[in-house]
DNA sequence: AAATTAACGCAACAATGTTGCTTTTGTTTT
DNA sequence: AAAACAAAAGCAACATTGTTGCGTTAATTT
């Protein structure tokens, strides 16, 4: 069975992900790291850390992908229901952890995960906009 | 006042999205013209047919983008606010036009667009998956 | 038919992500 | 504490996707 390992780069990216209260893209990592390590090993990283759900992964419209922690309290079953808000101005995504959409299906599908993501003013844009 | 011209590459393209009941990519497109042209002449058709609202993107949780016709009967305010599903086991994104989420936002965000995708498995595959 | 310019083709480039292979390092075992 | 083991890192090379500049082609107007 295969263990996992406490790296220093992996450790560094943990603390990365605590301090931000925004989702954040493999280049911004890299950026806060200031290059502690290669590019190839943040991906790696991100994808154990996807694979432990520890982070969670969320595509933007506009094609950027960003990763955010989850702060679920282990659940066995984990289920990502909460919507994320991605701001036209500054670009900053952010979790909705209390928005979670109700929708009606047509039958004959069966819905595993569900990305729900609206765009538009953050609070912080909205106000320095008036 | 720039016009916009009906080439005989937007017109191929335009006939790939028709024949289309799922959402496609710039490579799906590109295989089904049987290149007679170019993959950056795909790109600024597509690029064209967006701004004119004649098709929609839909960028999909695993990063992929896909790009579908707008069905709507020309209103003047385009709002594209229903549903996308992504089959997990034969990758195929459609247009879910009747499935809209209702949702309550918090206070201090404006939202200008939506983006729902659910995933999991279409009809087709749920079937021949008994 | 000639003039105009949107759109195309091509080459070059950028961003993002992946893979293979060797070396390093975290963890367990002796 | 040293040796053994294997996960993870580093590095180079490659793949995919999308963009840009520029000379040429072709759709539309005059
Ligand atoms: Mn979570
Ligand atoms: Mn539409
Ligand atoms: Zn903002
Ligand atoms: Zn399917």
């Amino acid at each position: 069975m295969k263990t996992t390992r406490n790296t220093t780069a992996k450790t560094a990216v943990l603390e990365v992900f605590e301090k931000s209260k925004t989702a954040l893209s493999h280049t911004e990592i890299q950026k806060q790291l200031n290059d502690i390590c290669d590019r190839v090993t943040i991906y790696r990283i991100l994808d154990r850390l996807l694979n432990d759900d520890i982070i969670h992964k969320i595509s933007n419209q506009d094609g950027t992908v960003k990763y955010a922690k989850c702060n679920h309290s282990h659940q066995k079953v984990h289920i990502h229901n909460h919507a994320h808000f991605s701001c036209e101005n500054c670009n900053e995504i952010t979790c909705l952890e209390t928005v979670k959409p109700s929708y009606i299906m047509p039958h004959n599908y069966k819905v595993n995960e569900i990305n729900f993501t609206l765009s538009g003013l953050c609070p912080k844009c909205l106000n320095s906009n008036i």
